[in-house]
DNA sequence: ATTCACAGCGAAAACGTTTTCGTGTTGACA
DNA sequence: TGTCAACACGAAAACGTTTTCGCTGTGAAT
């Protein structure tokens, strides 16, 4: 097992200083062509890679971004990395990944475990119980103290940073139009607590759609879970809370779900009190993944274009890491949402 | 904009050393309690915290532990990850991810940008043009530079490591054991080509079930598809595939995939050539992912446990890192597969 | 013969830590 | 008063780079 070699170790072979292993290896003119060649070969015969981490410490900076997400088990966030480390990879960045897991101390705990200089900036999406608590002074603090952040989806607008976002009203609005103009005449929705931010605003873009068609909402068709409920294993009450739905309003003849999931189990539910899709009700949900597509019947969709935001957000960041003035002009970056129609609409 | 204080600067705001200021910090009897409370508010005030390069430099470890997987958006690898990072983070490390894309070049680029001192250690899973081309050498050079490697799923028996892999050959057997028990006379296969390993050693695994009940393999039933094509858009000739399979051999009442996706499109193949599941033919896939959870019928599956594979690769890694003794004995750890029943099968 | 330019190289500082080894000052004791 | 331990602290090296500056020697120009 060989140790990785140094610069020293060279310079002592080859009875040289440092400084000039340094300069040949960077073919500075500085060196006679001798030695630069000699010095070439003998790195290129041991496999010579320069240290990162001291690297790193000399130059004040890791070439490393971090990102914080709550979930890593999901497909939209996991696109939205894809797209991260494709540009973060283009650019000659290291991606380093922390989950808060939809905790605001793990959230915490890890910013500042990656903000002691293993990295020069940070991409994340806020979780919900930071959401929740509105305590947002860890980002204060990192911001302060010069390193950069960028905010994607879940973002909040007391922090002042770049930020990635979509249109969630109008892409709610826009869905909740396609189910109207296809016929509807009573469409619900289920939908999230109001302390999700992107929740909230897909709710708003259901009314304003109503209001364009001159419906007014009804109480009874807008059903709001408690995330806290749907964790995996508590989806049966949530199956239960849209059967009741079903139930109490059976005129209901489309529904717009905030989430791929909440369509899922809403089609299945429906298909199970023997209505028929896309006759009978119409269903189309926010965030496209799999399930959506291999669902039957397929789920229309709004997609977010999760990688493009990821993309975005790398570049970015890594703009402002490498642009050397030192003015703050922040930008938000709003990605177009998609609807990609399938076999859950008419 | 503060930037981040140092020792230095501590030491020269209290007009002392360096060397008190971090004896202090560190709670050295060294120093005198007055001093130490003095130093001790100072950087609590602020916020000092040691910067984690120059520890890095220092201690020659990062704490970092570098991942490459072939893909992220994809439930199993992202399950495995999220298994990393909490171990990682019960135990102080870092997790930075590499994404190959399935691709020989990018995960060995990914290797090198990572192992120039950036991280103490991989954990790993080959990407499909690896295996293909049987090129090794990047995994042979990381080991003998004293990094170690722990690979996980995706593994070769040619190299030295710690490992950690499920019975693919036992959980497919089992899995086709189920399908005959429940009385199936004709179970078709659906798998990749040989070179991915464990499509080989489950297709293998089918074999041998067969053989259990004294049923010889037709080559009518089994299907190896060519996963390049699979590549998100290219399911329609994977369908017309299956839809070839079924008809040639309409005795077909068992359905064995590799993996959760094939197992999908195959019943909805199924269905729309009119057969009902699970009467008429039963379903089984390898892989538990949320398609299966959802899909209608709901799939049974063999579950990798990949979180599971995730957290103990981890301690297998650090482990190995934080050992003294430079013996290598390497493990490897077979992780046990559960099947899952669920409404495509009786 | 003196100056000068220039080529070729080395010393040292810097990045931020930790740790080993000194060093100076006290107070106690003989 | 002289010796010695204990105490409190500082200097410096080390981790592996890059870069600035200074040094030496050579050949040419005056």
């Amino acid at each position: 097992m060989k140790r990785k070699i140094t610069l020293k170790q060279i310079a002592r072979e080859l009875d040289v200083s440092i400084s000039t292993v340094s300069k040949a290896l960077r073919n500075s003119i500085e060196i006679s062509e001798d030695t630069r060649e000699k010095v070439q070969a003998f790195a290129k015969l041991y496999n010579y890679r320069p240290n990162n981490i001291a690297l790193s410490l000399k130059n004040r900076k890791t070439k490393t971004i971090g990102v914080i997400i709550p979930e890593i088990v999901h497909h939209f966030f996991s696109k939205v990395i894809r797209g991260i480390e494709l540009v973060a990879n283009k650019r000659g960045y290291n991606v380093i990944v922390g989950l808060s897991n939809e905790s605001f101390d793990k959230e915490v705990i890890n910013m500042q475990m990656l903000a002691n200089g293993s990295i020069d900036g940070f991409i994340l999406s806020i979780s919900k119980e930071t959401l929740q608590q509105q305590d947002y002074h860890h980002f204060k603090e990192t911001i302060s103290q010069g390193m950069p952040i960028v905010m994607f989806d879940r973002v909040v607008n007391e922090i002042n940073c770049d930020k990635v976002i979509i249109d969630d009203l109008k892409g709610s609005k826009n869905a909740v139009n396609k189910l109207l103009a296809n016929g509807c005449k009573n469409v619900a929705i289920i939908t999230t607590k109001d302390y999700v931010s992107v929740g909230k605003l897909r709710t708003q873009g259901y009314l304003e759609a109503l209001d364009d068609y001159k419906m007014s909402p009804k109480a009874d068709l807008i059903l709001k879970v408690d995330d806290a409920l749907v964790s995996e294993d508590h989806l049966a009450s949530l199956e239960l809370e849209i059967e009741a739905l079903f139930k109490k309003n059976n005129a209901i003849d489309g529904v717009f779900a905030v989430n791929e999931l909440y369509a899922i189990i809403a089609m299945k539910v429906a298909r199970n009190l023997g209505m028929k899709i896309p006759e009978d009700i119409q269903f189309i949900g926010f965030t496209d993944g799999v399930l959506s597509k291999h669902a039957t019947p397929s789920l229309t969709t709004v997609n977010q274009h999760g990688q493009e935001m990821g993309e975005k957000a790398a570049g970015l960041l890594i703009d402002n890491l490498e642009r050397d003035d030192e003015e703050e002009h922040y930008q938000t970056i709003i990605i177009e949402t998609e609807l990609v129609e399938r076999n859950s609409t008419k």
